[in-house]
DNA sequence: CGCGATCCGGTAACAGTATAACGTAAACCG
DNA sequence: CGGTTTACGTTATACTGTTACCGGATCGCG
């Protein structure tokens, strides 16, 4: 069992925003934290309360700047069928990746697949049109649920 | 005064849901004729809004069952990353598209891209992942305002 | 026809997601 | 240091979507 692969992905944040020249607040580190810590995606009040300390609870508007933050930074993504966030996999370079999200068991596994990447760039390009935030989100169910249910 | 188009898009629709055994009830039917008619995704409490009779409001669920029902047959699709609602621009065959979404005009363009469906299925095939909804929404700039705005 | 099953839609209340607007403090930079 | 920008706390509110319950229409069938 593991101390903390934790500590070192958050490290790893700390100097890809410095190499941004942005500023990983403990706020934001914090809520990456949550994020990386958490085997599923999280909704924003789900962190929310995560973040609460004691009898002092935050407001939305605090972990919402954290998560802007962080999906702009790379360092998470916004899973907009779920509205709920994870934290990147692989943040260091930058990517455009697409998620599989299991409807049966929630399991996400994010991709980075070039093929796809590809394909929507040259749609796109066909039709002029200049992408900027690539949103894809396979909806369906797992190898492992599969199995369970059985086939259709 | 009608010519429209739209009542042809509408019967058309008319039809495809005698052939899936399902019924286009005039509600539902109104809720397409408003999407059909508006050159951009609305949201649930614009159309809404579009149906209101006067004084006579109606409460969300019922526009809420109307859209499921236009999703679930194909007719219209909902765009996750804008909370919003589109009428399908080509119903008559079962199909998976991607949107183009300017973030500047908010032009949206419904594809219907091969390249794109297929670098999807054969990814997610690899991890075993059996897909059921795919969403996949490019957030950018359209051509024309590409132009208005100049390289930047 | 009579009867149950099912589907459709009206209504009230509410749950969940996200943002606006405003103020204060801390960090950066000349 | 003084001015500017950035981050964050707080209140209130807007927007999006759902639950639950009910009555009426429609359909299948004996």
């Amino acid at each position: 069992m593991d101390d903390e692969p934790d500590e070192a992905v958050l490290e790893g944040a700390d100097s890809l925003c410095r190499r941004l020249g942005v500023r990983l607040t403990p706020q934001r580190r914090r809520v990456l934290a949550i994020l990386r810590a958490s085997d599923r995606p999280l909704g924003a009040y789900e962190i929310l309360e995560a973040m609460r300390d004691g009898a002092r609870a935050l407001a939305p508007p605090t972990v919402y700047r954290a998560l802007d933050f962080l999906v702009e930074q790379g360092l998470a993504h916004k899973l907009e069928s779920l509205h709920a966030f994870v934290g990147c996999t692989h943040p260091d370079h930058p990517h455009s990746s697409q998620f599989l999200i299991c409807a049966d068991c929630g399991l996400v596994t994010e991709l980075e697949n070039d093929a796809i990447a590809r394909s929507l760039k040259s749609a796109a390009s066909e039709s002029g049109f200049e992408p900027r935030r690539p949103v894809v989100e396979l909806i369906g169910t797992c190898a492992a649920c599969s199995v369970k249910e059985g086939p259709r």
